[in-house]
RNA sequence: CGGGGCGUGGCGCAGCCCGGUAGCGCGCUUGCUUCGGGAGCAAGAGGUCGCUGGUUCAAAUCCAGUCGCCCCGACCA
């Protein structure tokens, strides 16, 4: 391609909105322009980019068997009705009416379309088992779109549904995915982690997702640099001491005017923030509940959520003072509320603790789990704090942002079994399909490729997902004998199979500089009077910043000698 | 949803308090010179100051509303 015709709007200065460094690059490499909050046009080196990791991606399905469908978008609301997601997803569905008055909706993703194809035409346990998958745009009406490409209302994702007869079908079709991932990841040159995850509005059983470290990143992880341990902080565990019980003792009421947080709390009766007991009233599908960690741990949602059996909210200060005739501040687990109680591990056989007495303005001291109150189970309800013990090997883990690239679950039959996706095995017998899900942000692999390749001149670009291999730059092209030079060696260079770009503008030789270094093609082919002279041209790795001065019949070799030291290997 | 910030040529910004000719840098066009890390000189083009309404002789500027965008947060009793 040329660059005095192709379309590669860079920008010397990064306007004020793009924050992250992914992002602000994606849009002075002219891959991407805005259209409105989280909704990009793709440029055209940016949709080379993503052609190339969408190649990747999809080599790497067909590899385990995966057949490639393209889906429909539009989708009528009732099959969203079938499951009860368009409920659960509420707002953040874009929702339209047709012209007859029929809702639909954007899919957000498309488990119940494979369901719809699969009730209809799946029968019999000899078409099983099946991976479907396609690469597509989703909608999802954010509430806060954010980061450029990471976070946006219409991106595209490669999603795969694995189809099974049972359980241990389903376990092979995940250990399948499991390795592709690894593969495509590794593919595309990203420093990749794999974390065990909470499975969200998907619904069903164990769920990892593939993250990638990164400031930009939204999720929070626990990391053990010792082990191999990692974990989204939602799901992470800790080899946590146990909780350090005060002095036994009987109940006793203090008053405690105006002190509501643990903190105030602890200030005021001297009692370290670790034998205080919070109490803390969750709206849970089947009603309120009573969830306990120590003063000095945060609660997790995604744990409770994982125990109250559907997501959970925390209860609003007039809900509890309605329900319980308490006001928050001053709230404890003992006395009957006649709601469930949820007590973290922690609290297991404590004593001698401090919570709220159950009256305004007074809390108890001497609090005791096993007489006082008896939760209806002890579970892990605490989020993890940095320096904690690595629950695999002990050493202190810490705490990094994330970028999630992927994510694979099992979902069971929760989505058959609402839809009447079933099969009948060998002996006539119907059994719902046993159904995995697996998605893949196409976007986000460019943005972690970008974050983590770049450096101050711009974006560095791995053979695998690099728009073109290599930039033929003619730095004075008015002179004869430098452009002809330059363009004998594009034409060769396309010739031999090279995506070759040439900077044939009639621009200054550090504006062009300027620019490939921007965009980041590996191979920087530089021809010049001061080289011609020499007789060389001059090949610039945009990785190393070595430049090689070689023959122009050895171009060729140099650049894929490049090509081959940017190409992610597989581990 | 809550808080904060910002909307002025393609991009980055000033002007707004204190109302009166819309300005700067980059980019763009033309010419000449220049040509290895975002050139110099000269001449140009380009803006309903987000939108609507109000106050006023007069509004980018003051007031009200509205839309859009960015950042932080989203209840830890």
């Amino acid at each position: 391609m040329r660059l005095s015709h192709y379309f590669i709007p860079t920008m010397r200065e990064t306007p004020t909105e793009a924050t992250a460094a992914s992002h602000r690059l994606m849009l002075r490499a002219g891959m991407m322009r805005m259209l409105s909050a989280g909704i990009y046009s793709f440029l055209p080196i940016g949709w080379r980019s993503a052609r190339k990791a969408m190649e990747i991606i999809r080599q790497e399905m067909e590899r385990i068997g995966g057949q490639e469908f393209y889906l429909p978008a539009l989708n009528p609301i009732d099959i969203w009705e079938e499951t009860g997601r368009s409920k659960d997803f509420g707002g953040e569905m874009f929702r339209l009416t047709d012209r007859k008055g029929h809702l639909h909706c954007l899919a957000p993703t498309h488990e119940e379309v494979i369901c719809s194809i699969a009730r209809g035409q799946v029968r019999s346990w000899r078409d099983l088992p099946q991976i479907w998958f396609q690469i597509q745009l989703k909608f999802r009406d954010e509430p806060r779109p954010r980061g450029g490409v990471l976070r946006m209302r219409q991106f595209i994702m490669k999603d795969s549904y694995s189809l099974d007869r049972d359980e241990s079908g389903l376990d092979h079709s995940y250990q399948l995915h499991r390795e592709t991932y690894e593969r495509t990841f590794q593919r595309c040159g990203l420093d990749y982690f794999i974390v065990g995850a909470s499975s969200g509005l998907m619904g069903g059983g164990q769920s990892q997702e593939f993250m990638i470290e990164s400031p930009s990143g939204e999720d929070d992880v626990v990391r053990c640099d010792h082990c191999s341990y990692a974990a989204n902080l939602e799901v992470a565990t800790s080899a946590m001491e146990p909780l350090q019980s005060g002095e036994p003792g009987p109940l006793t009421e203090v008053h405690t005017p105006g002190k509501r947080t643990v903190e105030e709390v602890s200030t005021f009766l001297n009692i370290p923030p670790g034998q205080l007991v919070k109490t803390l009233v969750y709206i849970s599908p089947t009603g309120p509940v009573l969830a306990l960690v120590a003063g000095d741990d945060e609660l997790s949602e995604a744990k409770l959520t994982a125990v109250a059996g559907g997501s959970v909210r925390l209860a609003d200060p007039n809900e509890v003072l309605e329900r319980l005739d308490v006001e928050i501040g001053y709230l404890g687990p003992h006395g009957d509320h006649g709601l469930p109680i949820y007590a973290d591990l922690r609290l297991e056989d404590a004593v001698g603790l401090a919570t709220g007495a159950n009256r305004s303005n007074h809390h108890v001291t001497g609090l005791e789990f096993g007489r006082d109150v008896v939760p209806d189970e002890y579970i892990d309800l605490r989020t993890v704090k940095p320096d904690e013990g690595c629950p695999m090997c002990s050493s202190p883990v810490r705490l990094a942002r994330a970028i999630e690239l992927g994510h694979i679950f099992k979902l069971g039959t929760k989505y058959s079994e609402a839809m009447g996706a079933t099969y009948l095995d060998e002996s006539g017998r119907e059994h719902p399909i046993v159904m995995g899900s697996y998605g893949i942000g196409v976007e986000r692999i460019l943005a972690a490729a970008v974050e983590s390749g770049k450096d101050e001149n711009g974006i560095r670009w791995n053979s695998a997902l690099s728009p073109f291999d290599a930039e033929v730059i003619p730095l004075n092209n008015t002179d004869e004998a430098v452009k002809a030079q330059a363009e004998a060696l594009y034409k060769s260079l396309t010739k031999a199979g090279l995506a070759v770009l040439i900077d044939d503008r009639e621009a200054r030789p550090g504006v062009k500089m300027k620019d490939a270094d921007l965009i980041g093609i590996p191979a920087q082919v530089i021809v010049s009077q001061r080289n011609l002279a020499k007789g060389k041209v001059e090949i610039k790795n945009r990785w190393s910043g070595k430049r090689s001065f070689v023959g122009s019949g050895e171009a060729k070799k140099t650049i894929n000698e490049i090509l081959k030291a940017c190409l992610p290997v597989l581990t």
